[in-house]
DNA sequence: TTGAAAGCGCTAACAG
DNA sequence: CTGTTAGCGCTTTCAA
């Protein structure tokens, strides 16, 4: 927190703050004997060049920020994670914005961009109206998430994992399969998920059974919602969840009720985030490429800022575990 | 990411950048009438006023920097949660910044501070060589880690939870207990739960069985150690994990064993976060309250900013689950 | 009440 | 090769 300044340098190199500012950026002409005394007056003054006036004057602030509904789910934590891993390895920081799912908060997340604290948004939430982003201008990327034709979309193939999943079920014999899906809405990419269930299930003539349970459900929310199902008359014999936290709240229920798993219920979560897989081998759930999106989403994001062309979509395939 | 200045807005509004910036910060005297116009030409522009351009002037950026090894481990998960939404309460934005554990990264990250790209830094790793930090001017505050005098301490009590952990094993009737610690040196705050482990033994005349789990150990490796302590000739019947992670992959060894949980072998684990104990109610943790270290680290470092006198260290109570 | 002007720390024309 | 100087967009004395 040195209060040392460029001039400060200078002064002490006795040069001007020209030939200290071309020594910091290594730019310019500059005869040796000079660079030697300004490197000399760095060390000396422990000097360390003020970002903030650099970011005012290259209007260029080598920040991106995150806007994601919560670092807490372990989805969100990994693509958090690596988002922040190839940032740093590009010389950029990370802000993370947790929106919590309430719209006003992304609204004011949103602002770092017109503020001009950051260089460009990764948004993973979705909740705010989507009108609101067409006013927006500046780089944003979008994950798993349609907002407008402005913005890029790096997405994993939702039919693909559907239909691994409902397949995963049908092949371990399971003849009353229950889909638990979140509350988004038609136009979301993870409503592929659905139309992959449906389909497959239609063509193997069995009966379609949905069941939506928004994602801001608490633990217990679910729980609770999970265990009513399966108290009703209808006996699934296989599950196929929207993530592995719900996979895995579908398992502690049905063992709760005497369920032998993969006996009695086979279950398929989707995510495969690490964390779940390391504390819960066991599970089948649809594998997405994480880091592989998390650096996708970064270059697309920085060539945007770097004004070069982008698609509007980018696809990434995914796979059942094990 | 519009051009729009503070100039175009006073143009507009036929009036001076001074009075432009008199009602963007309601400050001084003002007009009703020139107010109004003002307000008129923010609006007609959408005007943001630039907080770089700000933050070069007021020497403060609203934003903070986290430093931790991970987010994907849920303790620092959570920890980043809890900081985000208590700084986003107070107008503040935050950094994540995962070292890896790499004394290397650290030392980048903690360059935001004197660059002036951070209000201040909540530290949560500890690798850097802790000589660095008396080096380092400006405002940290520092979790679960003593780093030297000069900044404040936010820790659990951490030989609260080590006597807590080791009573509830003995409380199981357990009579050869194995604590899987980390490889925290003495000075490290967490060293005390191996302190209290020692000290509960001894007092119950049982014999202490210690092993040292490096924190970046893989989940293969930890796994892998941990069978191979299994496989020797002594049979634990309790173990005194350092943290949940490495309970659950205890817990996990032991199953594949053959052994039964809390008939053949009990097991405690260590942090308590909300994920882990969703996913797995019925594990037996030392719960620390994450959520009130958070805020309280925020508070300090807050406070330190503002100049406030701050205490060296804070100590919060942790309890057992259930 | 209002505005002109200096300056936060830095970079980059432009002269020399 | 080196230095003077004009901004980057904003806030705040200080005069008017």
């Amino acid at each position: 927190m040195s209060k040392t300044t460029i001039k400060d340098v200078a002064k002490v190199a006795g040069v001007s703050v020209t030939s200290v500012s071309r020594v910091l950026n290594n730019r310019g002409y500059i005869s040796d004997q000079l660079k030697g005394k300004v490197i000399q007056a760095i060390e000396d003054l422990n000097y360390t060049p003020n970002e903030i006036a650099r970011s005012l004057y290259k209007n260029e602030t080598k920040a991106i920020a995150l806007i994601i509904p919560t670092n807490l789910n372990p989805f969100f934590s990994e693509l958090t994670f690596y988002i922040e891993k190839e940032l740093a390895n590009l010389g950029y920081h990370l802000y993370v914005c947790n929106s919590l799912n309430d719209s006003n908060k992304e609204k004011i997340y949103l602002e770092l961009l017109s503020e001009k604290k950051v260089d460009g948004i990764i948004v993973g939430s979705h909740n705010m109206d989507i009108k609101e982003y067409d006013k927006i201008s500046g780089n944003i990327v979008s994950i798993e998430r349609k907002i407008n034709d402005r913005i890029p979309m790096i997405i994993s193939d939702n039919y693909l994992g559907g239909k691994l999943a409902t397949e995963e079920l049908i092949n371990n014999d399971c003849k009353s399969i229950l889909c638990i899906t979140g509350d988004q809405d038609e136009s979301s990419p993870a409503n592929n998920r659905l139309v992959a269930y449906s389909q497959v299930m239609k063509k193997n003539r069995l009966k379609e059974y949905i069941y939506r349970m928004p994602f801001t459900d608490t633990r217990e929310e679910k729980t609770k919602k999970i265990r009513s199902i399966f108290e009703e008359d209808i006996t699934f014999d296989g599950v196929f969840a929207g993530d592995d936290l719900t996979a895995r709240y579908v398992i502690q229920v049905a063992e709760s009720l005497g369920l032998k798993i993969h006996k009695d219920l086979s279950v398929v979560g989707y995510d495969g985030t690490s964390l779940i897989r390391n504390l819960f081998p066991e599970i089948v759930t649809v594998v997405q490429p994480l880091e592989r999106i998390a650096i996708k989403s970064v270059e697309i994001l920085l060539d945007m800022i770097k004004g070069k062309e982008v698609k509007s979509e980018y696809i990434f395939k995914v796979e059942l575990s094990n």
